[in-house]
DNA sequence: TATTGTTATACTCTATAACTATA
DNA sequence: TATAGTTATAGAGTATAACAATA
């Protein structure tokens, strides 16, 4: 048995073609998504915290993990470096002593502010280069991709 | 200055709306593309390897880091633990010495014989979800997401 | 001089599970 | 007992740059 892929069983596997599509599409734009942050000092998954952080009253580490699908003791890590960074703070939570919220300091406010908008027409320049129409219609068929998982 | 999204603003940044759809459409397809290689006992980017590996007479450093976006100083590392795990093998080339060619060890070839029909298989059941000609539109969109990076 | 792959450094993320404090 | 977060463990990937051998 061979698992070559020949003229004949193409036609079977025609998803392939999309599969190979999905995943070049996305990390082409990781690549360039993860250098936008990094010009900025920042690893993607601390971009996704200070993004969830951002315009709000701080969260807590339940939150954030549903928010950013960070498992939560990888979480610990990814806080810790932030608040190394004086981008967060830890603060207890008087209400239920187990939770801790997590809150932008004035440092990562500034960063969410001044970061986050450039970050923002950053990745404009590019997919503004793709008619309305078809950003519309991308999303309906990424919407249909998401469905089925 | 705030960069709250509001709904004045949101028809500016319609292009967020893709940006959530395809990194959410991946992830998804992510998780679970990676659970059908670990219960065989690899990471992605082994079986990325493998899979580039398979079919061929042995590749190069360099060619398999082009196939897989992997740099030659991570590389290292995966074919490392590939070999390891009796995977695959580094032959010298003969021809230049400076390159090393890696070949799929008979185990190699069984996993990639078994292993990849059998996960392409479980991809199968989830995109056939899609039809056929929701497939093709989606292809053709993500081509022309890739296109703009 | 340029290329190939290795090595070293330092960091970051992941999964998993045991553990502590609190509810 | 259940939940929140920390810690420990072990493994893996990333970027970057210096390096040795070869062309």
């Amino acid at each position: 048995m061979s698992t070559k892929i020949t003229f004949k069983n193409a036609s079977k596997q025609d998803f392939l073609v999309l599969v190979r599509a999905l995943v070049r599409a996305y990390q082409d734009f990781a690549a360039y998504d993860a250098a936008g942050h990094r010009a900025a000092g920042l690893t993607s998954p601390q971009a996704d915290v200070l993004f969830a952080l951002g315009n709000t009253e701080g969260l807590t580490f339940r939150e954030i993990g549903e928010k950013t699908l960070i498992t939560k003791g990888t979480l610990t890590g990814v806080i810790d470096r932030l608040e190394n960074k004086r981008l967060v703070q830890r603060v207890p939570n008087p209400n239920d002593k187990r939770c801790t919220l997590v809150q932008l300091t004035r440092t990562g406010t500034q960063v969410f502010q001044e970061h986050f908008p450039r970050h923002i027409a950053y990745l404009k320049t590019r997919f503004d280069q793709l008619t309305h129409s078809d950003q519309r219609r991308a999303t309906r068929f990424l919407h249909k991709i998401k469905a089925v998982f």
